[in-house]
DNA sequence: TTGTAGGCGTTATCAT
DNA sequence: ATGATAACGCCTACAA
């Protein structure tokens, strides 16, 4: 490929010159810049981003890590569209690096960012414990931002959700109408988003002094699948129940195909709520109730922040979002509308 | 951050060393490794990949540009998730570049990725046409391949469907049944998917002699919200059908929820096809028949043998692939099986 | 086995 | 207004 000496010779000038020309630093007379122009035509030049990069200290990037158990799914989708979106409205480029499925892999995904030299980097940790997050974030002077994780003393770097509050407030809804029998299925529970749901379900039985039974508890996978195998099961268990909480859209979706494939009727023998990481409503099935939580936002919000303080602005991103209960056939449309 | 050089002045020894023990190329004594070793560790080294990759003249890496009117809706997923998952199999990363919703940036993103220096681009356009991607794929010696569109001179470079016979395939199967007359809801007409599904319907009614009703052709827009509006459009001129083709699944499922709205039973009142670009089962509804097109395996494929490709094997990827129609409860399990 | 030195393609600081 | 020239951080012959 042709460099910029190329060009320099070809106009019969200095490699500074072109490099003046092309940034638009210093003066150059009309007539040289013409020559360079010309040039840069003539040898089809392009600049080399690895060369200016390494010149310049800066690369005008920003990476992203995300598990790629997520890469399946409308909430990675989501994810991606808006950091892309809001980069590049920038004029940033955007890099996603894979975390794969292990905390050591997406260690090494916030490693080759770094070695890449982007500007920033987000990270919507799936495996990473919250400590070790805290210690990358602190041992390292690029800013790091964590999506939906607590960091304790990183705080600022980190947008959250309150999925405890969520869960719980998804389930004295159910309260309120008079079930008492509500059974749940978890999430991975290896996540803090798993457990805190969990925990918002026990929280609001307790506090409406309904009694916890253990076998109405069933743990999912966050898949659809692993939503149709937990109906099975409270099936198998011989449990009587006039609810489900799901701890995620998608396995809310396997809820009630199988549901359905047994023909129980939704939601006049049993309601199913499930958790909106993302609007799933193109796909859903009428009838389900969710709660949507504002990831959209966060994300933006995010993404906005640390684009901010790359070009020079604070640094407080720390946010705390919580959710709406919202019957499904209310929606619309989803991402697409 | 540190520097190589400073590794080498801890450890006492010179650059080159440093390179050859973080390389493995070349001989270095045992006990300089070791010393080496403890140098990086103490300093916190961490190599500059702006600059290997500079010296190198390559970066291990994978260009892949999408327009972000895909990000939303699981097509683009499974994309990613096997472009994510082949290119790190073969220790390189990818890097996605927004095509974002024009041909001139869909020039863009590519043009950045070049400039990055990507060792190959794969792209699937959505805004560029055919002739123009020759063009490109012409003008440049990295390789560049092109997915879903089907170019006349470097053939070899692309990956494609046969729309147009899956599309017949679909309305033939629907007449075979005793469907007569059968609604169709084109995609995009700018994209050539589109232009090819719409021609296969007209071709199958032209084989069986079935005139064609202009009435019984509605435009969408690829989303399900077009695929709702779709269906009132039909209803609102009266017209009266007995199955409804919908020029992908995104759609297929905004015609079943509006039938469903309006109170008309599938398939009962009417039968309705998608095309499957993508495993949506975990989402559908029972009831809708799909043509699968295996996509996934058209990518995998792809940038099998562009990785392939770049370890110094041949370059040989045209491929055609074609579909086959599955009723919709016969999927099990979508892509988080 | 190790060191020296030139090059990768830019940018940026001086002079001129 | 323009040209040398030294970085940027790493790789890689070529010597020693």
């Amino acid at each position: 490929m042709a460099t910029m000496l190329e060009v320099a010779k070809r106009a019969g000038v200095s490699k500074a010159t072109v490099s003046r020309v092309l940034s638009g630093n210093g003066y150059v007379s009309q007539e040289t810049k013409d020559r360079v122009f010309h040039a840069i035509e003539e040898s089809g030049y392009r600049p080399n981003l690895l060369a200016r990069n390494l010149a310049t200290q800066k690369t005008q990037t920003l990476g992203l890590v995300v598990t790629n158990t997520l890469y399946h799914g409308v909430y990675f989708s989501e994810l991606l569209f808006h950091a892309a979106r809001m980069t590049e409205d920038q004029g940033r480029q955007l890099i996603l690096a894979d975390g794969k499925h292990s905390a050591e892999e997406e260690r090494e995904a916030i490693q080759y960012l770094l070695d890449m030299r982007c500007d920033a980097i987000v990270i919507y940790p799936r495996f990473l414990s919250v400590e070790e997050m805290d210690e990358i974030v602190e041992s390292h002077s690029r800013p790091i931002v964590v999506l939906n994780r607590r960091l304790r003393h990183n705080s600022s770097h980190s947008v959250f959700c309150d999925h405890k509050a969520t869960s719980q407030v998804a389930v004295e809804q159910l309260i309120a109408l008079g079930h008492r029998d509500i059974a749940f299925v978890t999430g991975s529970l290896d996540s803090p988003t798993g457990v805190e749901r969990l925990s918002g379900y026990k929280e609001a039985l307790s506090r409406h002094n309904i009694p916890l039974r253990e076998s109405l508890i069933v743990s999912g996978k966050w898949t659809p699948a692993s939503g149709t195998e937990a109906v099975d099961t409270l099936l198998a268990r011989q449990e009587t129940f006039s609810a489900i909480v799901a701890s995620n859209d998608d396995m809310a979706v396997g809820v009630l195909r199988q549901l359905h494939h047994h023909g129980i009727r939704i939601p006049q023998q049993v309601s199913v709520i499930g958790f909106d990481d993302i609007a799933l409503a193109p796909y859903m099935i009428p009838s389900l109730a969710s709660v949507r939580i504002p990831v959209t936002e966060m994300i933006k919000e995010t993404i906005g922040r640390v684009i901010f303080m790359l070009d020079g602005g604070e640094f407080k991103i720390q946010q705390r979002f919580t959710g709406e209960l919202i019957p499904r056939d209310s929606v619309a449309n989803g991402p697409y509308a």
